[in-house]
DNA sequence: AGCACAATTCGGTATTGCCGAACACATATC
DNA sequence: GATATGTGTTCGGCAATACCGAATTGTGCT
């Protein structure tokens, strides 16, 4: 009554603010928990807990174990996310691409997109899925460290390169990520003269990546692929074949973005 | 004020459910929809939608297109979903295995489970992926004519069968569908006996499918795998030798979840 | 310009969801 | 076996909250 809103958006609905709060923090913590600690976590009565999961049960978008009686993320989500991802274009006009990719060379092949400043990885394919690689479909990383986030980068004007900067700073990952801005515009200028970006362990020591633009038909990049492995196995001859193949898929797909683009909603 | 509310279940709480009703509209049609043309669907003014999906905006759960300010599913449901499916033990098990299934036979291998009385696809491979397999995964299809869930339709008791059919009842798909308690019952039968199921044509016209049982350690069984491909490439000598595959590949899978099982949250 | 149709804002009303306390139930603990 | 802590769940009354209709702004089309 005293104040207006602190934020200025106007009519949030607060019991759905609350009940995706929970599912935020379902979310992060990642496994079961009980009312009881979801309530002192958000310092919300449990009774109020209790309503907005009942809801949010109700429609599997939160599953309650049958024992312990305990919550966790529900069904409906995993089949939600499987949806949206299936209307995405750009899936299936890489998913061929990248499998020969991964089968030729015997690495992990990835595709990423920007959302909100950073690197999400829409696709992974790795060659025996034992290694395990810091990113994961469905996960985000900063730009300024990944292969993928270089090439994005890549084609931002100076002004939107700078937003970025003063947006999330360059947080350093291992002792070789890059952290300066005089040093990341000039990797990004050898990015734009070489066509391609590569991250040398400086996500995860050890691990190098190599990262090449998708273009899209109207000359502007939304996506890229990348293969990453072990260090040893990405230098040299490997290297130079690995970055030609690599070259080579990314005009695959964007023909097959261009010739996908036939589609309208009904 | 007159009638207590319709359903027993107590305290749902309202905009929740709208809000989630929603995102169900959403997804059901499957595109960018108008605020005016959702606001019709379901019924409520303009303003009541409108404070809802700005909220679902916020944490990203719809998105609105720039230009013409239409919503559509969000990017959170596809980084939640990606979340939830690698919680699955079952998924880190299955997928080497599959990948080598696929590898080896050149079809499409998927895996299953039941949930709500329905057949969730949890994976798929397929070698080709040009091939166009009516399931996706997370989506849903009757138990009664897929191979994945006459496996599990064979665990169940007598009683939980007729739950079933009375449940949903056996919708045909094709004019191959097994329609009849009768017949399904005799087909389970013979599913126990032989080891696995099939699925001849019954989901979708010259398409066969064969799927096994995925034994945990407790006995009993909660997923299924299956391969499926086109009539001519499903059958005789080469059928046989697809079955003895899909067993071993599935007492693998087996093998795996067990030594996966020394794990506690934290 | 003017129209038609979009999304968005506004403010008053009473419906709605919030809250604290009491409940039921299970599992340890003594 | 009774006690003590831990669950999730229910209840009812108060008032804050979300709903609604109408008015507003914005955009594209004729």
């Amino acid at each position: 009554m005293e104040k207006k809103r602190k934020t200025g958006r106007p009519s949030r609905i607060q019991s759905v603010e609350r009940a995706l709060t929970l599912l935020e923090v379902l979310a992060q913590e990642d496994g079961e928990m009980t009312l009881t600690s979801l309530s002192q976590k958000v310092g919300w009565p449990k009774s109020t807990v209790h309503g907005l999961l009942a809801t949010l049960r109700d429609f599997h978008y939160v599953d309650q174990s049958a024992e312990t009686g305990c919550y966790k993320l529900g069904i409906r989500l995993f089949e939600l996310g499987n949806q949206l991802s299936r209307s995405w274009d750009i899936l299936d006009a890489a998913h061929p691409v990248m499998l020969r990719l991964c089968r030729e060379l015997g690495e992990t092949v990835q595709l990423g997109t920007e959302d909100d400043g950073e690197i999400l990885y829409l696709e992974k394919l790795a060659p025996n899925s034992v290694v395990s690689i810091l990113s994961e479909v469905g996960n985000r990383l900063p730009m300024h460290c990944s292969g993928l986030g270089k090439v994005l980068l890549a084609q931002k004007s100076p002004g939107e390169l700078k937003s970025y900067i003063s947006r999330g700073g360059l947080p350093a990952l291992t002792k070789r990520t890059i952290t300066t801005q005089a040093k990341l515009e000039k990797e990004l200028a050898r990015v734009r003269e070489q066509g391609y970006a590569m991250d040398d362990g400086e996500i995860t020591e050890g691990l190098r990546c190599v990262a090449v633009p998708i273009w899209d038909g109207t000359g502007s990049v939304r996506y890229a692929v990348s293969v990453s492995g072990q260090i040893p196995n990405m230098g040299g001859e490997r290297l130079e074949r690995i970055i030609r193949e690599l070259q080579q898929a990314a005009e695959e797909i964007s023909y097959a973005m261009g010739s996908r683009r036939k589609r309208m909603q009904t």
